[in-house]
DNA sequence: ATATTGAATGCAAACGTTTGAAAAAATTTC
DNA sequence: GAAATTTTTTCAAACGTTTGCATTCAATAT
C-alpha cells in the first residue's frame, strides 16, 4: 500500500504462514498443491499484483531470455528494417532485443559487447562499426567467441572468423545495377562509392567495376567519388562529377540517398532524368518509389536478413557441439524504375 | 578450457585458496586487501577473461540499469531520432534500452510493459499504440504506475495520467505551416489527415483547422482525407483530392511522407509544384531537404525530444517523495523550402 | 611475557526464485 | 486403532556477488 518495493513471494508466504516453496508453486500450478491453496494464493497475488522477479530467475537458470544488437547506427531505413526483422521472430519468443549504438567506434562497441556479456545476454547480432573495421580490431570479439556467445555477423563480416553471418549479395546487385545501365545504352558511368573498408562499399564497387570490365568499359579513376550514407554526403561529389570534363551519363549511387542527392544536383543543373542522366540506387528504400522520377534501384532485404539472422542464431542455440556456422547469402534484385529507363 | 561456462568469483577463490569475499575485494580494490593478494588476482581474472555476472549483482542491489522503450514502430525517421536522443544520453550513463516495437497493437503493448516490469526494468519510455489509444485502455499502465517505475510518455499522451510527457507541440506547427500557404496565397488548402484519434494527426488537424478559421477561410470537409504515416498511403486520397470539382491549390501533409506521395502523384498529374498547387509535410526528415522542389515541411525535434524524456527520466529517479511531473512540449518550426514558395 | 594494535582474511546473510528430497498431515486400508 | 498410503507442505541448497562484523595472525608497545 504504501511502499512501492514490489511484491515478492515471501510477502505472500507470510501472509499465508506458508513458505515460499508453496506458494511458488501454487503460482506455477504445480499438481502437488492442494486446490484451495492455489486458488487463494493465485487470486492474492493478482489481487496485489505479484509480478514474478525475472532477474532472480536469469540467475538461477543462468537464462536471460535476452539478446544483444550491436550496429552502427539506427537512423537508416536499412537497418530499422533488419532490427524489425530480428524483432518478428525473436519478440514472439520471448527474447528482449538489447539495442547498442556503436556510431561507428571501436570503443563504444567494445564496450557494448562487454556490457553485453556481463549481462550475460544469450546472442549477440554484430554489425561491425567502422572504426573496427578499418583497424582490424577483433580482440574484442575474442571474449564473445570464448564465452560461446552465439555471435552473428549482420553484413560487415569479418572473413576469419568461424561464426555465423547473414549478408545481402551486394556484389551481384551492383552488377545487375550497371549492367542494366549499359544494356539501356549509357556509356559513361559514375560510381559514388561508399565510405573505404567497408564491406558494402567495397563489394559494390567491385560489382560496379567488374561489370565495366566485362563489357570492355573503361574504368574511369575520375568518375569515382568516396560519400557517406546520406543525402547530404552525395551533393558536393556530384557537382563535381557533372562538372568535369567529359561528365557522366549516369550514376551508381552506393545507396538510394546519395542516388537522391545527385538527382537533387543533377535537376538542379536542368538535366532532365533519365535522358540526359541516368541514376540507379541500392537498398529500395520505401521513398525510392515515390520520387520523382520514381528511383531504379536494387532491393536490399533487410527485414528477410534480420530473420535469416535470427534463424542462425536459433540454429546455433540448439546446434550440437560441432555445429557449423553458416554464411547466408541473401539475392539483391534489381527494381528498374523511370531514373533508368532512357528509351 | 573446455567448458563455456564464466568464470565465477568462486572458481577463482578455489584458485588461489581464499574466500571469495576477498577475491570480490580484490577485484574492486577494496583498501583491506593485501597488495600482492590483490594484484595476483587481479591478473589472473583477466587471465581467464573474469566478468562479473550482472546479474546477480541486479538482484542484489535491486538495480539492473536497464530501462524499456515502448514504440508503435521503428521504421519512420522520427521514431529512431527519438530513440538516438534516448541513447545519446543514457548509454554513457551505463543504461541499457531494451527496445519493444508494439506495432499499434494494444495487446502487445501490455505484454512488453509487463515483461519490462518482470525485468524490473528501472524506468519506461512509451509512446501508447493506436489501438490503446482509441479504445481508450489504460489498466495495463496502472501497475507501471504502482510500481512507481518512472513511466515517461512521448509524444502520444494520456491527459488523465499523472507522469512526464515530453512532446513536440504539433498544434503550432501545423497553424504556422497552414498560415504560411495562406500567407503565400493559396486558397484552397486540402489536408491530408493521419489516423483519426491519435494525438499526433488530431493536433495538427485542429491547427489546420483554427488557422483556416483565424482568417476566414471555408473548412471544407471534402479537402480532408485519412491517410497513415506512409508514402503509399497518400496516393490514392491525393488522386482524389486532385479529382475532384474545384480542387485544392494546395496540400499539407500530416508527415513528409504522405507529402511525397502528393508530390509524386501531383507531378504525375503534370501540375508544377509550387506554382499550380503548394505542398507542406511535417517531420523535416532528411530526404525533404532534397526532394525536387525540396520539401517545406515543419521541423520536429525527434532527438531532442529522446534527450529531453531522458532528463526527464532522470529527474523523476532522483526526484524526492513529492516529486510533480513535467511536461515538456518542444517547439516545432517551420522550415520553408521551394514546394510551397509560389512568387 | 602479555596486552594492544593493525592488517588481512573469512563468515554468513542477503537479493528472489525454484526444486529434489524429506517431513508432516490427512486419508485409506485392514 | 495402527499401519500403509496418499496428499500436502516444508527444508535446504543453489544461482553469483557484496558487505558488516568477526576472526586470525603477526607486529608493536608495555
Amino acid at each position: 500500500m504504501n511502499s512501492s518495493r514490489p511484491v515478492t513471494i515471501k510477502d505472500i508466504a507470510r501472509r499465508f504462514r506458508c513458505s515460499p516453496s508453496t506458494v511458488s508453486r501454487a503460482l506455477n500450478d504445480h499438481p502437488a498443491i492442494n486446490e484451495d491453496t492455489r486458488k487463494n494464493i493465485q487470486e492474492y497475488a493478482k489481487e496485489v499484483g505479484y509480478q514474478r522477479n525475472e532477474v532472480s530467475l536469469s540467475l538461477l537458470n543462468k537464462k536471460t531470455a535476452s539478446l544483444g544488437v550491436v550496429v552502427p547506427t539506427i537512423s537508416n531505413y536499412y537497418e530499422t528494417a533488419v532490427i524489425e526483422g530480428l524483432h518478428t521472430v525473436l519478440q514472439p519468443m520471448g527474447y528482449t532485443l538489447n539495442i547498442c549504438v556503436t556510431n561507428e567506434s571501436y570503443l563504444l562497441e567494445k564496450e557494448s559487447l562487454s556490457k553485453l556479456l556481463s549481462n550475460r545476454t544469450e546472442g549477440i547480432f554484430l554489425s561491425v562499426s567502422q572504426e573496427t573495421y578499418d583497424a582490424g580490431y577483433y580482440e574484442h570479439l575474442e571474449s564473445v567467441i570464448q564465452r560461446k556467445t552465439p555471435l552473428i555477423f549482420i553484413d560487415r563480416e569479418y572473413e576469419d572468423f568461424e561464426t555465423s553471418r547473414a549478408t545481402v549479395d551486394d556484389y551481384h546487385g551492383a552488377f545487375a545495377a550497371v549492367e542494366h545501365l549499359i544494356t539501356i545504352g549509357y556509356k559513361q558511368i559514375a560510381h559514388l562509392k561508399g565510405p573505404n573498408g567497408l564491406t558494402v562499399s567495397e563489394q559494390r564497387f567491385k560489382g560496379y567495376v567488374d561489370c565495366l570490365k566485362k563489357y570492355n568499359m573503361p574504368v574511369r579513376e575520375e568518375l569515382i567519388i568516396n560519400t557517406n550514407f546520406n543525402v547530404e554526403s552525395a551533393i558536393m561529389p556530384t557537382k563535381r562529377l557533372l562538372d568535369i570534363d567529359s561528365p557522366p551519363d549516369a550514376i551508381f549511387g552506393v545507396n538510394d540517398q546519395v542516388a537522391i542527392g545527385a538527382m537533387r544536383v543533377a535537376k538542379d543543373k536542368g538535366l532532365r532524368i533519365p535522358q540526359d542522366i541516368g541514376l540507379v540506387g541500392f537498398d529500395n528504400s520505401p521513398i525510392s518509389a515515390y520520387t520523382y522520377p520514381s528511383l531504379t534501384t536494387v532491393h536490399r532485404p533487410g527485414r528477410k536478413i534480420g530473420m535469416e539472422a535470427s534463424r542462425l542464431f536459433l540454429n546455433q542455440l540448439n546446434g550440437s557441439e560441432d555445429f557449423a556456422p553458416e554464411h547466408i547469402v541473401l539475392p539483391s534484385e534489381l527494381v528498374i524504375r523511370e531514373s533508368s529507363l532512357r528509351i
